[in-house]
RNA sequence: CGGGGCGUAGCGCAGCCUGGUCAGCGCGCCAGUUUUGGGUACUGGAGGCCCCCGGUUCGAAUCCGGGCGCCCCGACCA
C-alpha cells in the first residue's frame, strides 16, 4: 500500500475521551473510529490487524477440532424464553420488536441458538463430541461502556459450543480448548494466565478466564508469582493427546479473579501471592445441561435411552484482543505490533520523494518485497522526513526499511527494528535478503 | 443505575462568572516560498446552526428552563 493514497487518519494529538494507552493510540494511528458510545467504525489499518487476530483464532480452533459456522446476529426472543434468560439477561440485551411486533434480540451470546442448531441435526450418541464455533458481531448494553475497544458495546467474538455424551467427555472438550486458548494467545504475543473465575449469567460450575496482566485491566486477579516467569506452554501436549496431566498441573499453580479469590481461604503465603489488575481475553465455562434440558437438546445413546447432551461454551474477545495487544506492547511513540498481528510486515519510508535515486530505489524493493508475499506499506509522501519516522513508529510497522539521498551515495539503506530501535546499514540486497528470511 | 464533569473549526483548547468590540488561539488542512536523516520556518488562505429547542433581554456562545450526546469514578461482562 502507499501512503499517499491510504486512508489513514493519523491524529498528532489525543482526543479527550482516550484515556487508556491502546485507546488512545488506536484513535491516534487512525484504526478506530468512535460512533457513538462504545460503538465503533474499523478503519482500513484497525481491520487489517482485527482481521490477523480473528485468522489467528481460527486456524486454532480449527487445529483443536472445532467447526466453523456463522450465526446470525439477531435471534428469535422465543429461544430465550425456552432458556428462561428472556428474563435473566435483563437491561444488557437489545431488545427489537421487527414490523409483525415479532419479539428479536441482537445476539449478546449463542447457547441457544447453537443449541436449537444441534438439537434439530443430532439424534445419535454416534455424532458426539462436536465443537462448533463461529466469529460474529455481539451486542450487549453495557451499563458504561469505556476504554475504547476494550468494553464497547459492539464487538467482534469467536464463541465455540462443545457437545458430549457425558461429564468425563465434556471435561476432555474444556480441555482441549483450554489448551487452544493458551496457544491462541501465545501466537498472538500475549502472556495469558489461566484463572479460576465466577460463571456469571453464563451458568455452570466449571470457568476459567484468561487475563492478561496491564495496569489498565479492569478485573483484580490474584495469582502465585511463579506465574510471572512461567513458559506454561514449554512442555505442552498436543491436540489429542490426554491432557488431564497438563491441566492439573497448569491449574494446580494459583491464580483467581478477585470475585473468586478469597483471602481467608487463599492457599498461598503473602509473598507468594501476587496482587494485579487484568485484561480479560478470554472465557471458558462448563455448564452440563444447563442449555440443553431446557430447550430439548437429547440424542440416542449406546442403548436406545435419551441422553441430554454436556455442553460447553468458549469465548474470545477478538475486538478487545486489538487493545490487549497494544496495552502489551507498546512506548512512548506508539504501537508496537507483534509480527504475527502487524498489519504490515515492512514500513517502506522514502526520505525524499520526488529524488530520482531515492523513487526508483524505493519503487523497486516496494515491488520485490510484494511479490515475495510482504505486506509492504510504502511511505511515498511528500512529508519531512520526521513526520514519516514519526508516523510509522506511530502504526507499529515491525521493520522500517529507509531509503535516503544520504544513504543511496554510499549505496546503503537502514533496517530498523521497531521494537528495539535496533539499527543496520545494509545494501538494499542484504536488506531484502533479511526481511525476506 | 448512583455520583462528578464536559459539549465553541478535523483535533486540542480559551472566551461564559461580570450579556454588546467576541468568533478566538495552537495543531492540522489548502496555496506559495523555504527546508530536507526524527513532527522545519515564513507568508497568504479556507473552514464555525458556539449540541438542540424554548425563554429572558434592545441585544445571548455567555443568563434561565427543558432535551440530546459524550467522558470520568463505582456496582456488571468477551
Amino acid at each position: 500500500m502507499r501512503m499517499s493514497a491510504f486512508f489513514l487518519p493519523t491524529l498528532k494529538e489525543t482526543p479527550n475521551e482516550a484515556q487508556i494507552v491502546s485507546h488512545r493510540l488506536m484513535l491516534r494511528a487512525g484504526m478506530i473510529r468512535q460512533t457513538s458510545a462504545g460503538i465503533y467504525a474499523w478503519l482500513p489499518l484497525g481491520l487489517k490487524v482485527l482481521r490477523r487476530i480473528e485468522r489467528i483464532v481460527r486456524e486454532e480452533q480449527d487445529a483443536a477440532g472445532a467447526q466453523e459456522l456463522l450465526m446470525p446476529t439477531i435471534q428469535p426472543a422465543e429461544l430465550w424464553k425456552q432458556s428462561g434468560r428472556y428474563d435473566d439477561y435483563g437491561k444488557e440485551m437489545l431488545r427489537i420488536v421487527d414490523r409483525h411486533d415479532r419479539e428479536m434480540l441482537y445476539g449478546p451470546t449463542n447457547e441457544e441458538m447453537i443449541t436449537d442448531i444441534f438439537r434439530n441435526a443430532v439424534k445419535s450418541y454416534r455424532d458426539l463430541p462436536k465443537s462448533l464455533y463461529h466469529i460474529q458481531w455481539k451486542f450487549r448494553d453495557e451499563i458504561r461502556p469505556r476504554f475504547g475497544v476494550m468494553r464497547g458495546r459492539e464487538f467482534l467474538m469467536k464463541d465455540a459450543y462443545s457437545f458430549d455424551l457425558d461429564p468425563a467427555a465434556a471435561r476432555r472438550s474444556y480441555q482441549n480448548m483450554f489448551l487452544a486458548y493458551l496457544r491462541t494467545f501465545a501466537r498472538l504475543g500475549l502472556k495469558a494466565i489461566p484463572m479460576q473465575a465466577d460463571t456469571g449469567p453464563i451458568g455452570g460450575d466449571l470457568s476459567h478466564e484468561f487475563i492478561i496482566l496491564a495496569e489498565t485491566g479492569e478485573s483484580g486477579v490474584f495469582c502465585d508469582r511463579r506465574w510471572l516467569d512461567l513458559d506454561v506452554l514449554r512442555d505442552a501436549p498436543v491436540y489429542g493427546d490426554d491432557l488431564e496431566p497438563f491441566f492439573t498441573q497448569a491449574t494446580g499453580i494459583y491464580a483467581a479473579t478477585d470475585e473468586k479469590h478469597d483471602p481467608a481461604t487463599s492457599p498461598l503465603p503473602a509473598d507468594q501471592l501476587v496482587s494485579a489488575r487484568g485484561i480479560e481475553v478470554g472465557h471458558i465455562f462448563y455448564f452440563g445441561t444447563k442449555y440443553s434440558k431446557p430447550l430439548g437438546a437429547v440424542v440416542a445413546g449406546a442403548n436406545g435411552e435419551p441422553v441430554t447432551v454436556e455442553m460447553g461454551s468458549y469465548g474470545i474477545g477478538v475486538s478487545r484482543l486489538v487493545g490487549a495487544v497494544i496495552e502489551a506492547s507498546h512506548d512512548d511513540a506508539g504501537i508496537i505490533w507483534p509480527d504475527s498481528v502487524a498489519p504490515y510486515q515492512v514500513g517502506l519510508v522514502n526520505l525524499k520523494s520526488g529524488d530520482a535515486g531515492t523513487d526508483a530505489l524505493c519503487v523497486d524493493l516496494y515491488h520485490k518485497l510484494q511479490a515475495q508475499g510482504t505486506e509492504v506499506l510504502y511511505d511515498d509522501r511528500d512529508e519531512r522526513p520526521g513526520a514519516k519516522f514519526a508516523d510509522m513508529d506511530l502504526i507499529g510497522v515491525p521493520w522500517q526499511l529507509v531509503v535516503g539521498p544520504r544513504g543511496l551515495k554510499s549505496g546503503v539503506v537502514e533496517l530498523k527494528r521497531r521494537g528495539t530501535a535496533e539499527k543496520h546499514e545494509l545494501s538494499p540486497e542484504s536488506a531484502l535478503a533479511r526481511l525476506l528470511a
